[in-house]
DNA sequence: TGCCAGGCCTTCC
DNA sequence: GGAAGGCATGGC
C-alpha cells in the first residue's frame, strides 16, 4: 500500500498490540497480509508493520500523526518500562521477551466503558460482534476504501436506545447496565472529563457507581482510555497465571485481594503492562 | 447436554 | 463483608 504517513517505531509489536485483547474493534484486512483496520474515535485507520516502521492510511489525515502516536503510545518508551519490568523475576522477564512490544493503547473513554460492560461474563468473539453491532447500528458512517465504516456512537447518541434495542445486539443481560450507563452519563451523575483529572483511587470510585462496573471493569477502562498503568485487572486469566506463578504452594485460600496486593507491591507503576503480558501469555500457551 | 466465556448484581447470612 | 446463585447467549 502506499502509504501516506509512515512512522518509525520501537520495542513496537503491531499484531501482539492489537491481538492481546484490549481492543475489539480491528480486523484484519481481507486483500493485504500483517494489516490491519480499525475505528478510532472519529477515523478508520489502515496500518501494516514491517519491521520498525508503520505504514498508515486513513479516512481522515486532519492530525493523523499525532492520533496514531497517542493511540498506540508512541510517546513513550516501552524499551526503557520492558527493561525495568523484566527485572522483577524470572516469570516476568520470560513473559516479555515472549510478547515484547505489546503497548497498552490510549482508546476512547466511552467506547471502553461499554464494551467493558459488556465483557462480563462474555467471551471475546461475541464481545467484538455486539461492539459492532452498536456501531453499526448507532454510530456514524463512515466511507473508507469504498467500504462502509461505523464509528463508535456517543452517548447522545444512544440517547434514546432502549433496553430491547441494546438486546438484539446480543448483549445479553448487559443491555440494562449499558442503558442505564448511558443514562447516567448524560445526566451527568457521572462526569467523564471531570474523572479524568481525578488519581486513580477516586476515578475507580467513580466509575463503580455504573451499573455494569465491578472492580475489574473498571481498571480495564482505566488501563486501556485513562493511561492509568498502575491498575492491574483481574480476569478469570490473570488469576489463572497469578495462582500458577506465585500462589502455587501457598496453603491458605488465595483471594483476588491477596492477587492484587502482590501486584501492586512487586509490579508497581507498571502494573497493568506486566497484567496485559501475563494476558496475553497465558491465553497462548506461552507460559 | 452441559460447561464456559476478560464479572457483576442481588439476596441472604 | 462475604458467600452463593442467577444471569443472556453462542460455541464447543
Amino acid at each position: 500500500m502506499k502509504s501516506e504517513l509512515i512512522l518509525k517505531v520501537d520495542c513496537f509489536n503491531l499484531k501482539d498490540t492489537l491481538e492481546c485483547g484490549q481492543c475489539f474493534r480491528w480486523e484484519k484486512d481481507n486483500e493485504e497480509d500483517n494489516t490491519y483496520i480499525g475505528v478510532l474515535k472519529d477515523r478508520v485507520i489502515k496500518v501494516k508493520q514491517i519491521e520498525n516502521k508503520l505504514y498508515i492510511d486513513s479516512s481522515n489525515y486532519d492530525n493523523l500523526e499525532s492520533v496514531v502516536k497517542k493511540y498506540f503510545d508512541l510517546d513513550v518508551d516501552y524499551y526503557k518500562i520492558e527493561k525495568v519490568i523484566s527485572t522483577f523475576d524470572e516469570n516476568i522477564k520470560k513473559a516479555v521477551k515472549n510478547t515484547s512490544g505489546i503497548r497498552i493503547l490510549n482508546q476512547n473513554f466511552f467506547e471502553m466503558i461499554m464494551s467493558y460492560i459488556i465483557s462480563a461474563n462474555n467471551n471475546i468473539p461475541r464481545i467484538s460482534k455486539s461492539i459492532k453491532d452498536i456501531s453499526q447500528k448507532y454510530g456514524k458512517k463512515v466511507i473508507f476504501e469504498n467500504n462502509e465504516y461505523y464509528l463508535f456512537p456517543t452517548a447522545q447518541e444512544l440517547k434514546n436506545v432502549t433496553e430491547e434495542d441494546f438486546k438484539k445486539c446480543g448483549v445479553g443481560f448487559r443491555a440494562r447496565y449499558l442503558k442505564n450507563t448511558v443514562k447516567a452519563i448524560l445526566e451527568n451523575k457521572i462526569d467523564l472529563e471531570q474523572i479524568k483529572r481525578l488519581d486513580t483511587k477516586e476515578a475507580k470510585e467513580e466509575l463503580l457507581k455504573l451499573q455494569g462496573v465491578g472492580p475489574k471493569v473498571a481498571d480495564c477502562i482505566l488501563l486501556f482510555s485513562c493511561e492509568r498503568r498502575e491498575v492491574f485487572p483481574i480476569d478469570v486469566w490473570v488469576e489463572r497465571v497469578m495462582h500458577n506463578l506465585y500462589f502455587k504452594n501457598s496453603t491458605k485460600r488465595i483471594r483476588k485481594n491477596d492477587i492484587l496486593e502482590y501486584a501492586n507491591k512487586n509490579f508497581g507503576e507498571y502494573a497493568g503492562i506486566v497484567q496485559q503480558h501475563l494476558f496475553h501469555n497465558i491465553r497462548n500457551n506461552l507460559i
